[in-house]
DNA sequence: CAGTGAGCGAGCTTCCGCTTGACTT
């Protein structure tokens, strides 16, 4: 009798395969990588050949007792990580820190999760690629010095705390110059010009079609010019074409594709969209949501054929198979895709739902035939001009695809593209029921969504699926960039019109502008790091850096290149770097010298302080001490006037005194307040300004705030002094010694004792503090 | 939790890529 080990690096994998292998076999996982670089000293021994010092990772101690012993158990190990690099490496190191026997090992891999897949792979073990896995091992280290070398020169040079690397500061520099090239923008508006036209049809019916200018007019006087000319004028079709055309489906979701789709169709963030396929895979009912690989098994091409014949017909059936061609993808999986393509709703949650639904119709659409059109232009002479008015038209001969699945657009398309037209011919002469000329302003280019972001890296080849989305996490959390909405202005725009009886109006109008949704801009202290990186590591932050260092791994990988050699060949260049950074280069605050103080005459400027970007009246070494002020959320160092520095000193302003101590308003950290007796009660976003509130205003608040903690009260203890129950946002709570603590479901609070509160708040502190990583704070401590 | 903006400088922060987990203040 054998037992088998196998181990794979996902449990929801594990129990899938253990279905197909059968008693003889136990299937385990070691959840991802079970070792890793120690952090001190580098875990790297510089001096003796980038020596790498691993450590099994705290978290994982528990996963490796676990597979030694059931190692120990089996007569064969079967090593069944991914076959890309990582998996490739993380197999040695089960290997190694398994303490396995060579004779007792062996090395499999799958790329789909199929009974076949996993019956072949038994059946053709091969040796661990140590090639492959020194390629892994100058990834790592490469990834620890670039990182725990460049970091502190930040922590040195511009805030402690902060952080750099080869894929996020990438990522940070894509943002912040795209906001540069949107600061430079020159918008420009012309006239763009449409015409609805009327043609009397065979039955005497009036049919009507739109049709747009050739060419735009820069001017207002140009436009109104050719709407004079085409007063009485007459307009006849000089041309018809007719040409057909297609559609193509898009491929099978990838992790960067899903996110993308589900960001744009479901409204989902990058962690969103990962954490509900997440759920959907768990349950089974998705393949591994983590991919690059737009390959689908054998088996699924079989039943998804099967569904589309059922359903549309043999018609709509078009088998296709897909090629990656994002650089360095690694394809150790299949394309994100349903497990069984017979079940159309999947999930248990209207999320997981959306998305599965998502999957599959791409699943689907992906191997539909292409959507078959025809595109029609009539092209219109006017007399008395030489421009043409051009009437499109669309029909759908065949919807194929289409019929399920739609891929939609990052920019939002501004016309209509088109629609149906009446039947015309050349010679026709349709009559202009109105013609209008509206004024459009050439637009910015687009703000990167945390998706659009992903796909940027993606093309670049930086970062992995697995890393797409904690990347995102961290330049926000890092305070480098941030996800926001920003309403939009308010912007003018001209009409003129020429109606049937050659009358001319005109009008001004008013739209909404440069609105944003769910973008991401770089904050000050995002900008100063790229341009400080920048100065110093372009070469790092090159785009096309990771290229570089990937081409150097697939030749680590075929052996024609040795690891250390590379590493060498990359660090000492780099390290010299740092340390001539470390030595000459000066702090980079950001600082910017705005101008002098009307009042003071003393220097205005900005720069990023310790709490973040704020503005400065009077120089540091000066006797007079400086003032200071924060800058608001929606200012910028770069972009910031003198006179809006100067209005943020406003604040505080004091109102007066109330009972005996002073009344104050500012704007904080979470917006508006009054302050009083170092209380403070936010101010109503719409009704109250910090600029304007008179003393009454105040006093008023600061009633209404001690009514609303009154009642927040539901019973106060007389011993021991400070123990209270309170109802919260969460429902109630404990209070006692300036600590909250929750009561348990099944308890009733207004039955409480003093004595059971005290034994709640023993029970609560007993329980250990799992949290593994501390959250990040933004303040430093007092 | 919001106001600050400095030090004789303790001790800490940090990377990317595999995985899932256990919290509801």
């Amino acid at each position: 009798m054998t037992d088998n080990l196998v181990i794979v690096e996902s449990p929801a994998k594990a129990k899938t395969i253990e279905k197909f292998l059968g008693k003889d076999f136990t299937v385990k996982s070691s959840f991802g990588h079970i070792r890793d670089l120690s952090k001190k000293n580098f875990g790297i021994d510089i001096e003796n050949g980038y020596q790498p010092q691993y450590i099994i990772s705290e978290d994982k101690k528990k996963v490796v007792e676990e597979l030694k012993k059931a190692a120990k158990k089996a007569s064969l190990v079967w090593l069944a990580s991914d076959e890309d690099r990582e998996g490739e490496a993380i197999a040695w190191h089960l290997y190694d820190a398994l303490e396995l026997k060579p004779e007792k090992v062996r090395r499999i891999v799958f790329h789909e999760i199929t009974r076949e897949a996993i019956l072949h792979a038994v059946a053709n073990p091969r040796p661990i690629n140590m090639e492959l896995v020194n390629a892994q091992q100058a990834r790592r280290v490469l990834d620890r010095l670039v990182g725990f070398e460049l970091s502190p020169v930040l922590w040195k040079k511009v805030k402690p705390s902060l952080s750099a690397g080869r894929v996020q500061s990438v990522a940070v520099r894509l943002l912040v110059e795209r906001e540069r090239e949107i600061l430079a923008f020159k918008t420009t508006s012309s006239f763009r010009v449409a015409a609805l036209f009327g043609i009397t049809g065979k039955g005497d019916e009036k049919n009507t079609f739109r049709a747009e200018l050739s060419e735009r007019f820069p001017e207002r006087s140009k436009a109104l010019n050719f709407l004079k000319k085409c007063s009485g004028a007459v307009y006849e079709v000089s041309d018809i074409t007719t040409r057909p055309s297609k559609k193509s489906p898009s491929p099978p979701f990838t992790t960067s594709t899903l996110q993308q789709d589900a960001g744009r169709k479901l409204g989902f963030s990058v962690a969103q969209t990962m954490a509900i396929a997440q759920r959907l895979y768990e349950s089974g009912k998705i393949t591994y949501m983590r991919t690059d690989s737009l390959n689908l098994s054998a088996s699924v091409l079989k039943s998804t054929a099967g569904v589309i014949k059922s359903e549309y017909g043999e018609n709509y059936l078009n088998t296709r198979k897909y090629k990656t061609k994002s650089k360095g993808a690694q394809e150790a999986h299949e394309a994100i895709r349903p497990t069984d393509m017979e079940s159309r709703t999947e999930g248990s949650s209207a999320n997981e739902q959306r998305l599965y639904e998502l999957i599959w119709k791409r699943t689907l659409a992906s191997q539909m035939s292409d959507a078959r059109l025809e595109k029609t232009t009539v092209t219109i002479n006017i007399s008395g001009a030489s421009e043409k008015f051009i009437a499109s038209g669309e029909v759908m001969m065949f919807d194929g695809f289409l019929r399920v699945y739609m891929e939609s657009d990052d920019e939002e398309q501004e016309e209509q593209t088109g629609s149906l037209l009446p039947p015309l011919k050349t010679g026709d002469r349709p009559g202009a029921e109105k013609i209008t000329a509206t004024e459009r302003f050439t637009q910015h280019p687009p703000r990167y969504t945390e998706a659009s972001l992903v796909k940027k890296l993606e093309e670049l080849g930086i970062g992995r699926p697995s890393t797409f989305a904690p990347t995102i996490s961290t330049i926000q959390n890092r305070g480098y960039v941030e996800k926001e909405d920003r309403p939009g202005k308010p912007r003018e725009y001209r009409v003129i019109g020429l109606d049937a009886n050659g009358g001319i109006t005109e009008e001004t109008l008013t739209e909404t502008a440069g609105s944003e949704k769910a973008k991401l801009f770089p904050n000050d202290i995002g900008i100063v790091v790229n341009d400080f990186l920048m100065d110093h590591f372009n070469d790092i932050l090159d785009y096309n850096f990771t290229a570089t260092v990937e081409k150097d791994f697939d030749n680590i990988a075929s052996g024609k290149l040795s690891w250390p050699v590379m590493i060498d060949r990359f660090y000492n260049p780099f390290h010299k770097k740092v340390e001539e950074t470390i030595e000459t280069s000066e702090r980079n605050k950001g600082e910017r010298l705005l101008g002098a103080d009307p009042e003071s005459g003393r220097n205005v400027f900005v720069k990023i302080g310790r709490f973040g970007p704020m503005a400065q009246i009077g120089d540091s070494d000066t006797d007079e001490k400086p003032k200071f002020a924060a800058l608001r959320k929606d200012q910028r160092l770069e972009t910031i006037t003198l006179e809006e520095a100067l209005e943020l000193f406003r604040l505080p302003r004091k109102l007066g005194e109330y009972e005996d101590k002073e009344v104050a308003a500012g704007i904080g950290r979470f917006g508006p307040y009054v302050r009083h007796d170092n209380k403070f009660v936010s101010l109503k976003k719409d009704d109250d300004s910090p600029y304007t509130i008179e003393l009454d205003r105040a006093i008023e608040l600061i009633e209404e705030k001690r009514r609303a903690e009154r009642e927040k009260v539901i019973r106060e203890f007389d011993s021991p002094e400070g123990l209270a129950l309170l109802k919260g946002r969460w429902g109630p709570y404990i209070s006692y010694g300036g600590k909250n603590y929750k009561i348990p479901k099944n308890v009733d609070p207004v039955e409480l004792s003093a004595e059971q509160c005290l034994e709640i708040i023993r029970e609560n502190k007993s329980r250990p503090a799992k949290r593994k990583t501390a959250p990040r704070k933004k303040q430093p401590k007092k």
